[in-house]
DNA sequence: CTAGATGCAAAGAGTTTGCACGAAG
DNA sequence: CTTCGTGCAAACTCTTTGCATCTAG
């Protein structure tokens, strides 16, 4: 895998180095949307000497690049997941914070909504609160 | 309506201020979500005089009592608008930050998500980017 | 070598908390 | 008069910026 993400930074015209190849395979191995602190977090653990900054700039980079999006959950603060992901939503418990992927054909809806106005609609977010099934049942 | 508004904060069990009377008739006359700065920019332009703290105590104590909701489109705050207003999403322009509400029947999505979980929806979050009509023809 | 990446420190935005004073009821 | 609300200052969280150092290529 560390292959294929050495040969993804050196096409953008990036340098490989040591905080983003682990950043990246973070990525490439979660499925869950991402914030900065656990990033950093994963780094610590994988002895990977670095600091927020880093992180964020990361981040930012490759946000610019389009290989990342930010996600807002109503957390006061961004999570991060790859745009190559299968466009889906968030199932997201309000009483153990799990956030669960789900797919939904929104095309039903976005159809609906094309008629009421000139707006040109470029991307949408959608995201569900509840609780999960595990929180049900305690 | 001011009246209106001195009842409903005394039906709540809340004094009467100006601050929170002036903030109460903004809500109640503004279609758009605001963020804190805005309703302080308000106070001021009112002449009431007043500080962001004030302005959180009222967001706050207005969520816990379900007549505020606060929202996020992506720019790193809360925008808050009032709960009793009828269900609605938002189309919010990359280009101006123009913020449109839009009603959606999105009952058919809720329908389609039921069975693929056992994850119990409470509510959920929709909203549109894209570019306005006025931005679109600059 | 040398541009690009890093990591520390410091600053900026948004939001919350502590505390004494003021005003509503 | 008593309790609730206010406003200032300070703290806290998340994110960005400045700058000197380091390193991948």
């Amino acid at each position: 895998m560390n292959d294929q993400l050495t040969t993804l930074l050196k096409a953008k015209g990036y340098r490989v180095t040591k905080p983003r190849l682990t950043i990246l395979k973070l990525f490439h191995t979660t499925n869950t949307p991402l914030d900065a602190e656990n990033i950093l977090t994963h780094l610590k653990v994988k002895n990977v000497s670095t600091d927020l900054t880093t992180v964020y700039r990361f981040l930012n980079t490759f946000i610019n690049d389009g290989m990342l999006r930010k996600i807002e959950i109503g957390e006061g603060k961004y999570r991060f997941e790859l745009t190559s992901l299968p466009h889906h939503h968030h199932l997201i418990c309000n009483s153990c914070g799990d956030i669960q992927d789900i797919k939904v054909n929104d095309s039903v809806i976005l159809e609906k909504i094309k008629p009421s106005s000139d707006f040109k609609i470029d991307h949408h977010h959608l995201e569900f609160f509840g609780t999960c099934g595990s929180c049900q049942s305690t």
